[in-house]
DNA sequence: AGTATAAGTCATCGCGTGTTGACACCAGAG
DNA sequence: CTCTGGTGTCAACACGCGATGACTTATACT
């Protein structure tokens, strides 16, 4: 691999890292293309090189894998742990989530893309452990998650703030287990 | 009153309405001023004359009022039904929530007149029902109603877009019991 | 050595935006 | 009949945006 081409993947990531953290930050319509380019030290017109578009450049950086586990097999006991667990680490390792949660609620594309997610990821996941009704109620715990997801990172309500994540587990763990198993 | 002074009133309202409509379907970035106007039949410049700029269009359009009854007195057992009826009501009476929670999730302004509904109407109302930790119980119904919002009719997720209200509500209610009573 | 290929820059275009100030219209008051 | 104040229009400005296409640079391959 040729040493500009190896520097060139760098600055590609460096791009997608980028317009992630935008995106989060401020939304789709008011990330600019400007913007990411400045903060990587380049020029706007390589990102429409490189992403074709403002919204190549969005789909590329909101590409979201929940990487859930396999669920069967888990006892009910520890399934809203193992949840919770998973979802914080989504939310709080990369800005992936937060970029498309903002998004999605201005953009249609965006919107769209959420709504792939739940189908191709959340969906299935939680069908391994409901026998009936299971669209519902993996929509529930969907909305839940979102709902706490907004009320913490993007309406910053201050008592969900402040919440440390076991404290946010015994709240949100009857609930899962209520929509899950009831 | 003057007759053209009464039209004038009329149009007033209708800017509110149209900007809400408005606000609530595309965001705050892409609700523009001139396509408000539009919806009215009125030049762009008339709305700057009377609110200032589009923030204070904004500001105006999402007044939102929950009107909460008091709970004081309510039976634990109605509890969740008198509040998933209010959440109906306000979602689906007019776009005023709407448009704030979509704009919320881009604008801080916005972001900021949500938590002081929060603060002023739904932390209180609350706090009558529940004696410990009524912020942090709050704020997790808040998370709730919010989320499912969020699913409903922003994301359009299939499984909840078609949900009948009474079973909503049957769904929600053990919910709102466990955040505010246990 | 020379050429193809990819990285990156630069100037610029067209467009839509929020906002402004000057103007036109029309009702009621003196 | 004139004046005043509010309603509404019109043309325009300044700005920032996404996007384009021509250009420069430097590396790797033949």
């Amino acid at each position: 691999m040729p040493a500009r081409a190896r520097d060139a993947v760098g600055t590609r990531d460096d791009l997608l890292a980028a317009a992630r953290r935008r995106f989060a930050a401020d939304g789709y319509d008011r990330t600019t293309i400007r913007a990411v380019a400045g903060d990587v030290g380049v020029d706007a017109a390589l990102v429409i090189r490189y992403f074709g578009s403002k919204e190549g450049l969005f789909t590329r950086a909101a590409d979201l894998d929940l990487r859930l586990p396999d669920l069967t097999g888990v006892r009910a006991g520890d399934l809203s742990k193992v949840l919770v667990g998973r979802f914080f680490a989504v939310w709080e390792g990369d800005d992936t989530f937060l970029a498309l949660l903002r998004a999605a609620a201005t953009s249609e594309v965006a919107a769209e893309a959420m709504r792939s997610v739940f189908a191709a990821q959340v969906g299935p996941a939680l069908a391994a452990v409901t026998d009936d009704r299971a669209p519902e109620r993996a929509a529930l715990v969907a909305a839940t998650v979102l709902g706490f997801a907004m009320a913490r990172y993007v309406l910053r309500l201050p008592p969900l703030v402040d919440m440390p994540r076991d404290q946010a587990e015994a709240w949100l763990g009857p609930t899962l287990r209520h929509y899950l198993l009831d």
